[in-house]
DNA sequence: GTCTATAAGAGGATAGAC
DNA sequence: GTCTATCCTCTTATAGAC
């Protein structure tokens, strides 16, 4: 635990550049387009080599997705810190964050439908502790939003997860983004708007809160 | 034009069987994980004799994507042949249709990212018509709902209609049925309610219109 | 643990007989 | 146009020297 050989640095760091590689290529290529040649060749390293570090493709993945579900953890960690947000506002910035990451072409993402991925991704500890652990936290924000009566107390507090981890990697916006017509805020805003509030025209314009100074 | 030889019939038949093999292997596995192979053991042919109907991949999944575009614009047109429907009951309805299709394991879904099936896409003269025609239709009744204030005239069209064919293949749907705790009509309605009216809980009790009744 | 070289196999596409 | 048999490329994964 205490002593970190030199040695173990420097594994330590080949390994976070193959993750880095893993994370890019996912994120602009998907699973079954990303080949693992290209993985060690952007990480610079020989593929055996890298075979040396992960077993397996379907592991490469579940390290990305790892890595992004702490990502994530901390993030929320830090809205948690601060004082003065509601839990409707540390959703709404959670779903930013995850929308910036999109647009960044860094956020990983994975075929549901590829049944050997998946069963190696539930195999993996560290996979399902982290999305557990994220998903407890933004679960507990999410009921206490419905309770605030600030999210649909009606729906299934699960859906409300399911939409949010959704839209994390929502097509509309590279749709939006490729048509060339509107800066990334503008993407970004609108898709805010629409998952919180919908298509739809509000019935009443909602009575807008004094933005509130942090100083 | 007129009269169709018996030998072109059952040469019609034979590609509708295909086409309806690739449409179910899209719906249920995707694009990458389809072989070649198990289109011509579902349709019942040696995988040479549908070469000589299809000369490659990318094609036999333009053309399950050609008939869902062509079903779908059926449907439009179906729901603007009715009288005493607005433009927002018509786009609500065509969300609802496309869930439902979703929900039956018939919509097939391709992955945006591979660029080499996005070309073969765009060459394809009848899938740009079909998109361009459905999009049209479906366009002029999205501006025609913000013209009369039933959707968000504030957001473009274009994004309008991007959420539409987004949510069409939204994951959510497929992990709402996993998880086994409701009932079909259930998440179709959470659905279609979430897309239009969004996550947060409306400032005021929409008015709920009289249900109007068809004699 | 890193490399070069290669095995092993899947999958898209075709040859050629009928 | 349909079939069987085959080609050939791409990709995952490993052998074995250093």
């Amino acid at each position: 635990m205490a002593q970190v050989s030199y040695r173990e640095k420097v594994l330590r760091f080949r390994e976070d550049a193959i993750v880095e590689a893993v994370n890019h290529l996912l994120a602009s290529k998907g699973y079954d387009l990303m080949t693992v040649d290209e993985v060690a060749a952007e990480a610079g390293i020989a593929k055996a080599s890298l075979y040396k570090h992960f077993t397996s493709k379907e592991e490469l993945a579940g390290a990305a997705m790892v890595r992004v579900l702490d990502r994530a953890m901390e993030q929320a960690s830090k809205l948690e810190a601060e004082s003065g947000a509601s839990a409707l506002d540390r959703i709404t910035s959670m779903l930013l964050w995850t929308l910036q990451v999109q647009l960044a072409g860094e956020m990983p993402t994975l075929p549901a439908q590829n049944s050997k991925l998946v069963a190696s991704l539930r195999a993996n500890r560290a996979y399902m502790d982290g999305l557990f652990a994220l998903s407890d936290k933004l679960g507990s924000w999410i009921t206490q939003a419905q309770a605030e009566g600030q999210l649909n107390p009606e729906l299934p507090a699960e859906m409300i997860l399911f939409t949010l981890y959704a839209r994390a990697c929502d097509p509309v916006l590279g749709l939006l983004k490729a048509s060339g017509n509107y800066a990334d805020e503008q993407i970004i805003a609108w898709l805010v708007t629409t998952t919180l509030e919908g298509l739809g025209k509000r019935p009443a314009a909602p009575p807008a809160p004094a933005p509130r100074r942090v100083r």
